[in-house]
DNA sequence: TTAAATAAAGATTTAAAACTCTTTTATTTG
DNA sequence: CAAATAAAAGAGTTTTAAATCTTTATTTAA
């Protein structure tokens, strides 16, 4: 809906990473990609450009994998989501004006605000740090079966 | 962002012809592709479904075009989403899974479910007649120039 | 009753997103 | 150092969304 599916494929592999390499474990990619239910090399490249921009990290070889650092575990959803699927969902106009504005605002402006608003607290106040195992206790799921 | 492009120009043109409508004129489809600044045949593949779905009416011919109906009028916004991009953004899971439930919540259940109830509630209180041009007074806008 | 106007329908093209496959590079360990 | 392991990179394919083009059907009015 309200993401790409790339989108939501890499918010899950950021917080499967978050529960599972809690205590410094490295997860390989395939592990990943059966554990959120996606395709192997898509979520690859998924990661591999969150990696660039510091919000996973990653190790090749053997023992190798995906994990989250100190400095990772600070950044929020919000990051995840602005990495991957832009700014526009912050800041875009709901009925796709390509500014929007207070000025020159559509009929929904200040409806689509709200929305918007209630979207960025959810993801800004999320933290990948926030999605380790310890908290989650098998309380929530990322993927079906 | 949260809409398709085709649901972004179908709701647009239905409010621009609820807008010029009010008063049982008939609107060209040149004349909405113009005023809401989308392809003229594209347009008018999403308007003949909404057409079929009476959530706008057309007459052929000279001096033909697209109005709106007092049954229409009554519709909202939410049923013009529904027709085009479906139900998902009413009740589809925010990470992507198939089924969002209470009892396999994903990680942001909650709040997903808050940001739904919002979108849901702007788009279903919304009702087509609402944006008729007594209303709206030139104070909102459809497209950028 | 014919010509013009207009939407409807259908077919096609283009562009973007989603997904796959192959090769390369880095790391570890024996 | 060689072999194995794992991610990175790049190229390619498939699918879906978006946009365009052409033809047909309906309505009106001269
Ligand atoms: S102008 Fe549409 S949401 Fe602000
Ligand atoms: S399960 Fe994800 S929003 Fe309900």
């Amino acid at each position: 809906m309200v993401f790409s599916k790339t989108c939501e494929y890499g918010i899950r592999a950021v917080i499967f990473i978050a529960q599972k390499s809690e205590n410094g474990a490295k997860i390989g990619i395939k592990e990943i990609a059966a554990g959120i239910d996606s395709p192997v090399h898509f979520i690859a490249k998924i990661l591999q450009d969150l990696s660039k921009r510091g919000l996973v990290q990653s190790t090749k070889g053997p023992n190798g994998g995906f994990y989250i650092d100190k400095v990772a575990q600070k950044r929020t959803l919000a990051d995840v989501v602005r990495a991957i699927d832009g700014e526009n969902i912050f800041i875009g106009c709901g009925l796709g004006l390509k500014n929007c504005s207070e000025t020159k605002p559509c009929p929904l402006h200040s409806e689509f605000k709200l929305i918007r608003s209630e979207i960025q607290k959810t993801l800004s106040s999320a933290t990948i740090g926030d999605f380790n195992e310890s908290l989650n206790l098998g309380l929530s799921f990322i993927k079906e079966r």
